[in-house]
This record gives structure tokens, sequence and C-alpha cells, in this order.
DNA sequence: CAACCAGACTAACAACTGTTAGTTTGAATT
DNA sequence: AATTCAAACTAACAGTTGTTAGTCTGGTTG
């Protein structure tokens, strides 16, 4: 079945976690394994190597981003709207995977093999989302400011998710979007 | 004098820019060596260890952020105005050295004798920033959102300035504090 | 000119790194 | 009871790690 939670997933999960805390370099075979309770040498049973574990951590999640960014891009919203809808992708892959997206903001840059994919998909999201942002300045929806200050100001802050999601309960998250689209979009001045 | 540039200061920027790159693990001492152009012994003569290395990085840079902050919270301003003071403070301190702030970010956790000073700093920091968003609730300059959205918001956002500002010419940096209070205080919604 | 010394060097260390090869185990299947 | 096999193990490897000890060099100072 589907919801089958394999060793392997089990490893990569683990790793996650590890790797959420003192980074990719800093994180051992060795750490791994005593994690885990096994030795460095069985976690080879299971994955190909640790560089193995980074791709699967990082590109499941730069692919569900740019999976959801398609949606967003092709849906008849207005940008406001639009802005809403990328706050709550961030929300949700963020609360279903706080560790992993700390690989993805940190240690994207160890990939090897991947690493070329990696920059593509985030150059492609990038692009999309300033495209929307142009959109809503030309619309008259969003104030006449730098396109790119904007989406930095924004993507900051829910590329950051990651270091605070975990520490809120279930049903504050619920709130966190509305939350958070009101802040980052009305701004807190009264 | 004190514009005097030592050894030791050429090895602490070279390592600095190094460890933006990569990270503090991932950076060997050769690798900091041949990037100065001699021998990994030889940085000995001027530095204690490694680790001796990320801690000059490192407080050096949170002290400033404290002398900062405690200069704002003094300040007989409004909210708005020291929300923009500190806007000011991180643009400032990371046009100066962006690639220190990258270890600041990411590096902090491999701090040894002087992680709990470090994290003294940073608790103080975010209280200090936090009591500011709340006495500006109180004085109803400030939407009554939770305190906490606010802060990590706005922080997010000047936390990851350092991504940021290398790839903005010096008169950019400039109008970019007045850009990002715009955008961060008054939101982007029309 | 002799003495000094900052700052480079070579050589080496013990510990740690990711990974491989080959072996054992114990539960499920025939 | 015999066979199979996933998944653990031990042992070892070649290379890398931060760091130390001791040495050489070339310019400055007495």
């Amino acid at each position: 079945m589907s919801t089958e939670v394999t060793r392997r997933d089990e490893i990569i999960n683990t790793a996650t976690k590890l790797f959420k805390q003192k980074g990719y370099s800093a994180v051992t075979m060795r750490d791994l394994a005593k994690a885990m309770g096994i030795k460095a040498a069985s976690l080879y049973n299971h994955i190909d190597s640790k560089q193995d574990i980074l791709k699967a951590i990082i590109i499941s999640i730069a692919e569900e981003f740019t999976q959801g960014m398609d949606l967003i891009k092709k849906s008849e919203q207005t940008t406001i709207e639009k802005l809403n809808l990328i706050v709550e992708l961030h929300v949700n892959i963020t609360s279903n995977n706080a560790c992993g997206m700390a690989s993805l903001n940190n240690d994207w840059m160890h990939l090897e093999d991947q690493l070329e994919h990696y920059l593509e998909l985030r150059k492609n999201y990038e692009q999309d989302f300033i495209d929307i942002i142009k959109t809503g300045i030309s619309s008259n929806e969003i104030i006449k400011t730098n396109p790119e200050v904007i989406m930095f100001s924004i993507l900051s802050t829910l590329r950051s998710l990651y270091l605070w999601i975990p520490k809120k309960e279930e049903v504050v998250i619920k709130d966190l979007t509305q939350n958070l689209s009101d802040v980052l979009i009305n701004g807190i001045n009264k």
C-alpha cells in the first residue's frame, strides 16, 4: 500500500531531523546509525550513499513546490488571492515536513548530481512568483514597489517558517495562514 | 592604528567568505589555507583553532546587534520609528559584513564554549524586539495581531538580507532601508 | 655584521570520514 | 525440517580531518 513506511523511509526521516540540527556536513553516517540504533555499515542495506539521502530529502520537496506553483499560476484568481495561495502552499508543505525544509534551505549547496536540477526548479519558482507580483502591480492591486523587494520580503518569511512552525500547536497552524497573509500583504501599520 | 589589517584579520575574512559558501563544517583548514595561498599548518601562527575563527566571526556581530538594540530601546521614539531603526540596523550591519551574517544565521550551532553566550544575546534581542511591538499594539500604532507573528515576519526578512544585499549596487542599498520599511510596515496591498 | 623573529614551511599524529566485503541471524516460506 | 532472504553484524580500507612539533627563510633591528 501507499502508506507503508519502509526502513529506508525511517532512515531518511531520522537523517532529516539530524540534518536540521547540525547540517548535512556535520552529521556522520555513524551519527545517523546511532540514532537508528544500528551500525553505520547497516545503513547501506537501505540507501546508496549519504548523498542519496540528501537528494531524497530535497528534490521531493522542491518538486512539491513546483507542482503547487503550477496550479496557482494557472488558476483564475486575483493577484492577492494568488499570494494567499502561495502562503498556504508554504504553510502546508512546511507543517508536513519542517525538518526537510531546513535541508532545502541550508544544505542544497551540498547536492552533487542534482544541484543543477534543484537550481533550475528554484529559478523557475522565483520567476513565476515575480510574474505574479508584476501582474498585480500592473492591475493596480499591489503598490508600485520593486517586485524583487516584495518577493524577497515575502519569500524570506515563508522560507523561515520551518524554524517557527514546530513551536506552534496543531490548531494554531490553521490560523497561521490567515495571520501571515494579513501581516505580509496588509502590513502592520494601523 | 585602528585601521591596521592583521594577517589574522585576513584569515578571518577569507574564512567568512568560505563559510558563507559551504558552511562551517564543510570548510576544512586546508581549504582555508589554499584560499590564503599558504599551507594549513601556517594558519596556526595566527589563530588558535578553527573554532576560534567561528567565534571571532559570530560573537562580534551578535554584540553589534545587542549594542544597536540598546540604543533603539532607550531612544524616545514612536514604535513605527523604532521599527524603522531596527530595519536600518540590520541593513547597515549586513551591508558591512554580508558573509559574516551567513555564519551568524547558519553556523551558530557549531559554537562550542560561546554557544550559551550567543543564545543569551539572541534571546535578549528578540525579547527587546517583542517588547517594542507590544508597546506599539498597546499605543494603537500597530494592528492587534500576535506579536510573535509580527516579529517573526520582520526578523525573517531582515535575517535573510545577507543573501540579497551582495547582489545590489552600493547606491541601491541606501534606498533599501526605506523600501523595506515600507513593505514590512505598510504592506503591499493598495 | 650579528641577532632576532614573524611567518612561512615539512612531516607527522591520532582520530574520524564514507564506504565495501563478507558473515551471521532469525523469522517467514516451502 | 530445509531453504530463503532481508537486515543486522564485524572488520577493514583509503582518504581526510584538525592540530602539533620542529625547521627554514628573509627582512628588520641592535
